[in-house]
DNA sequence: AATAGTTTCATACGAGTGTTCGAAAATATG
DNA sequence: CATATTTTCGAACACTCGTATGAAACTATT
């Protein structure tokens, strides 16, 4: 190990670096929140100094842009579009409902689903959820960049299991209102397991909350 | 007008100066959170003096539980109590499972339902889900005093809705649930808005969604 | 009217923030 | 090997934050 290869050729102390902070700036955003970092909790994660943060990114804020443009990218490789990829639209029209629904159940479960089984769905998908709650120019940008596609697929689901138009206004809503299930759940798990009694979320409980999910109407 | 009377008999001075800074606290802290908001906004906001929250809350963190408090009061008053408190969790069964269906719609619709139409579910609300989302002392705080009694009667509607069992397992999955859709929608307007390519959530757009809030099940 | 208590206000303090700067160290280039 | 470039690191800056202090203004009591 006298050098140290990642995945493309060798890695700069530079690039080194650049992703400690990134990979510090997903764990800790996502914990506490953008404002609540500190660059100096910041650096310290990473194992680097108090001015790294200026000097690969010109501040704090666009550390911030990198780790968003980040996620976007690792969204597309491992969210819940690769759950989704699987799905042709054209054909989408074969499925049964029956079939529909389960996928429906299955992207949800991939996407925002929680902490300690999808490592996916932990820390990454909790920092991207603040992110779009929270509002403001990130929100647009990364709605544009990751989520406006799955939705589109999410909208199809939706419209054909309910007999009902992709962009039509009702099929819009209903598909928002499937996301905020997860999401929700994924934001406030204090609440959540306050009112479903229960310590934490592991064994069979993601399963258990996935099962429930309201994705059929009338 | 030479008197301020307000509810009670004559309000002091002190009186008018702590209701300013509660009422400056709910506007600020449902807008930017708690931790945006600094005491000089507050104070500014209230149209009093920089000192005054540690003089009559002994700190930033004392306006922050008689806010909640007051909250917590405000939302048995005229909160989705209100319009629960009328279903006798007796009779519910001699409901038809459209009626039900119809009051939990209308139950969540005046719960956490946006902006500019609902008086109650703009500031208040956003500042309640707010805190709930975040975790920490008053999640459970305000679960205890206030979320946990209308949880209640929401999982009996459910039950009563899925022949369940209101304290089984998959009616808290579900009920929780359906809180979700109505505070996710709150929580991430911007996001909301951008799904749905809607400008704003001015006139019919809460009956819409409302009306196709999920709640029925298979 | 004089005094005691309450409430407001201007100012200052210490702690924490993001950022800047220049020198040291490490690497690349000739 | 010598020089130029990149990267790290420590120290300091300007700023905002919540809070504390003591004097002024106001109200209530005698």
């Amino acid at each position: 190990m006298s050098n140290e290869a990642d995945e493309q050729q060798i890695e700069g102390r530079a690039d080194h670096t650049r992703k400690a902070l990134i990979e510090a700036a997903i764990k800790l955003f996502g914990d506490r929140g953008y404002d609540h970092t500190s660059v100096r909790d910041l650096v310290k994660e990473a194992g680097t100094n108090l001015a790294a943060i200026n000097y690969h990114f010109g501040g704090k804020e666009g550390l911030r842009q990198a780790t968003i443009e980040f996620l976007a990218e690792d969204f597309k490789l491992h969210g819940p579009g690769q759950a989704m990829a699987a799905i042709d639209p054209a054909n989408i029209r074969s499925l049964t409902k029956d079939d529909a629904r389960r996928i429906l159940r299955q992207v949800m479960k991939s996407a925002f689903m929680q902490a300690d089984k999808r490592q996916f769905g932990n820390k990454h998908a909790r920092y991207v959820l603040r992110e779009l709650v929270q509002g403001g120019a990130l929100t647009e940008h990364f709605f544009e960049k990751v989520f406006s596609k799955q939705f589109a697929l999410l909208r199809v689901l939706v419209a054909h299991l309910t007999d009902d138009d992709p962009d039509s206004e009702t099929t819009r809503v209903r598909s928002i209102l499937i996301v905020a299930q997860s999401a929700f759940l994924n934001l406030a798990q204090p609440l959540v397991l306050l009112a479903l009694d229960w310590e934490d979320f592991s064994g069979d409980k993601a399963d258990i909350i996935g099962d429930n999910f309201w994705v059929n109407h009338e």
